[in-house]
DNA sequence: CTTTATCTACGAAAAAATTCGTAGTAAATA
DNA sequence: TATTTACTACGAATTTTTTCGTAGATAAAG
């Protein structure tokens, strides 16, 4: 059974726990309320919808509840970026990728690293 | 002024309008109904809802009307593209491109295509 | 002990996106 | 001409996502 995709806002609060780890609304609150508006309760109710899903798990520390993201950044990152190729796209991973790189003003080393990535995926056509 | 993103269902209208050219809601709608459960009226309200925002543009042929898409394929994946580098990737196109290059299963051909673009991006790095 | 601060739970409003029914109209058909 | 068919327009119900206020509980501070 596929995930179900996550939101754009559950989206965020999954950044903030992959990037500080294990935290408390408080702190993904926090760190949210930075760059954008929204209300404490919110950033909570948006968590325990989060939990009921499955999407976090989390344990009693004191008063308040340490969550924890239960799916990691790069598998939820395939799975959108399947999703992506998908309805974007219409499947076609190549253009995709031919666009990517030209929007972006990528460096040169960084663009010998997909040169060896390439190289690699030659060597090791198979699955 | 930034476009605003076409949500999933008008993405795929445009789809349709993009791959058959000009077309009516009836036309539209058979493509679409081939794939997905999809009333006509849901059809016809989402094209109409896309003229009014700028998205379609229209004329009335003998009794109906016959849409067009206002904007291109290429500029939307380019839109697209930007807000999900941004919201899924944290802004790394590189990453991105990784995990695509990763995820497919990419011909030979492909890859040198791919090689070829680098080579195009490294001998003009100016914008 | 009383007040204040900090939590969670919960209901529900608000906003956004999707869906469809009904009405009205005009052309096509019987 | 009467009926059926094929459209659009429009309102509104539904569903999904986002947002927040209020209540209750417990710890901390006064």
């Amino acid at each position: 059974m596929a995930l179900s995709k996550p939101t754009d806002s559950e989206l965020e609060i999954l950044h903030v726990l992959w990037e500080r780890g294990p935290s408390t609304v408080r702190q993904v609150h926090e760190q949210l309320s930075q760059t954008r508006d929204l209300g404490y309760t919110t950033a909570l109710k948006l968590m325990q919808i989060m939990h009921e899903k499955g999407l976090l798990s989390r344990t009693e520390e004191g008063r308040s509840h340490v969550y924890i993201a239960l799916v990691t950044e790069e598998a939820t990152q395939r799975d959108l970026l399947d999703r992506f190729v998908g309805t974007a796209f219409r499947g076609s991973a190549l253009k995709l990728v031919v666009q990517a790189l030209g929007n972006s003003k990528a460096s040169p080393a960084e663009l010998e690293e997909i040169r060896q990535l390439l190289d690699r995926l030659d060597q090791a056509p198979e699955k």
